[in-house]
DNA sequence: CAGTTGGTGAGGAACTTGTT
DNA sequence: AACAAGTTCCTCACCAACTG
C-alpha cells in the first residue's frame, strides 16, 4: 500500500538546500547529511508531492515547474523559522560574525569606511568582506547568502529585494583648483570642449550616465580616461588638466580640488542598500543594516 | 579513463505503536 | 511497565551515467 510520509522541517530544509544548490551532494554537505540520506530525502519529497521537482540534465538538477513555484514561499518560510529559532537577544561587543556586503559602484568611500569604523567599534569580533558585484548576480548571490547585504543605486535594484534609501547623490564636476577653466565663463559650451576622466566600475567604457544625458540634448564630450579606481580621480585631477564628473561625496574638503556644478540639468541617483528576504528578520542582519545605515546618516552631518 | 554525480540495497540505530 | 513488532531514516558500499 502507498503511503505518505510526514512532511516534516528537515524534509523542507532539504527541499530548500536542494533548490539553491540545484546539487544532491551540495546540498547534502549544506546540511551535514550524506548524499544518499539527502537523496532519500529527495525521493520521499518526490512521492510527497507527487512530482519530480528536480530533474536531472546536463546543466545539473533542474527543478519542474512544481519546485520553482516551491521555492520563493520556503526561501521565505526557513529565513523565519531560522530566525525563530535564534537567541533574540545577542550582545554586539561579544558577536562574532562576519558580513558580506556587495557594491555594484564605488561606494567604499561613502560607505565601507565610515561602516568598518563603527562596526569595529561597536562589535571588535567581527569581521566584514567588501565585495564587487555586477548588477546580473546581485539577487541570486543575496538569495544564496553569499552575500548579506549590496550597495547599489537606484534602479539597478532588482523588484524583489527588500531594500532602504541610504541617501541621495547628485553629479558635479570637480576638476585641479586653479584650473585655466575656472576663469571662463562656465556654459554648457565650455563643458562640452574640456577633456574628461571618467570612473567605469566594471573597467574600459568612456561612456556613462552623463554622456547619456548629455545625449538627450544633442551634445557631448571628450572622455580621454577610464579608471576603475574612482578613488584615484581626486590625484588624477590633481596632477592634469582633465575634469571629472564625480559623485559630490567624492570631493571631501581637504583634498585640494575645486568644484562647480553641471551645467545641464542632472537628476542625480538614490543610493540603496539592499537585502533579501531571507534575512530580514534576522536580528544581527537588521543590526547590522541599522549600523551601516547609521555610520552613513553620521557621515553626511 | 579518472573524477564527479546521483541512485540503490543492506544493515542498523532510534523511535513509535500495540499488546500484555 | 515491559516487551516485541513495525517504521523511519541514517550510513556504508557499490553501481551507472556523464564530463573533460
Amino acid at each position: 500500500m502507498r503511503r505518505l510520509h510526514n512532511l516534516d522541517l528537515n524534509l523542507l530544509k532539504a527541499l530548500h538546500a536542494l533548490l539553491e544548490e540545484r546539487n544532491v551532494t551540495r546540498a547534502a554537505a549544506r546540511l551535514s547529511l550524506t548524499q544518499p540520506a539527502v537523496s532519500g530525502m529527495l525521493a520521499r519529497l518526490r512521492q510527497y508531492f507527487d512530482d519530480p521537482l528536480l530533474v536531472r540534465t546536463a546543466q545539473g538538477m533542474m527543478p519542474t515547474s512544481r519546485a520553482e513555484a516551491l521555492a520563493e514561499p520556503l526561501a521565505r518560510i526557513i529565513g523565519q523559522i531560522e530566525t525563530l529559532v535564534q537567541p533574540l537577544e545577542f550582545s554586539p561587543a561579544e558577536l562574532e560574525a562576519e558580513f558580506k556586503i556587495g557594491t555594484t559602484d564605488n561606494s567604499f568611500r561613502t560607505v565601507g569606511i565610515p561602516f568598518a569604523a563603527q562596526l569595529q567599534s561597536l562589535a571588535p569580533h567581527t569581521r566584514v568582506a567588501f565585495f564587487k558585484l555586477r548588477r546580473e548576480e546581485m539577487e541570486e548571490k543575496l538569495a544564496k547568502g553569499r552575500l548579506d547585504a549590496a550597495i547599489a543605486a537606484h534602479p539597478a535594484a532588482p523588484d524583489n529585494l527588500r531594500h532602504k534609501k541610504l541617501y541621495h547623490e547628485h553629479f558635479i564636476c570637480a576638476l585641479r583648483e586653479h584650473h585655466p577653466v575656472l576663469q571662463q565663463e562656465w556654459t554648457l559650451d565650455t563643458f562640452c570642449r574640456q577633456t574628461f576622466a571618467l570612473g567605469s566600475f566594471y573597467g574600459g567604457s568612456f561612456s556613462g550616465a552623463i554622456d547619456r544625458e548629455l545625449a538627450k540634448l544633442g551634445r557631448s564630450r571628450r572622455v580621454a580616461l577610464s579608471v576603475q579606481n574612482f578613488a584615484l580621480i581626486p590625484e588624477l585631477l590633481r596632477q592634469s588638466d582633465l575634469l571629472a564628473v564625480v559623485p559630490s561625496r567624492l570631493v571631501q574638503p581637504g583634498n585640494r580640488l575645486a568644484t562647480l556644478p553641471l551645467p545641464f540639468p542632472s537628476a542625480g541617483y538614490d543610493k540603496l542598500l539592499l537585502w533579501h528576504e531571507r534575512t530580514h528578520f534576522d536580528p544581527v542582519q537588521q543590526w547590522m543594516r541599522g549600523v551601516l545605515e547609521g555610520a552613513v546618516q553620521r557621515e553626511a552631518t
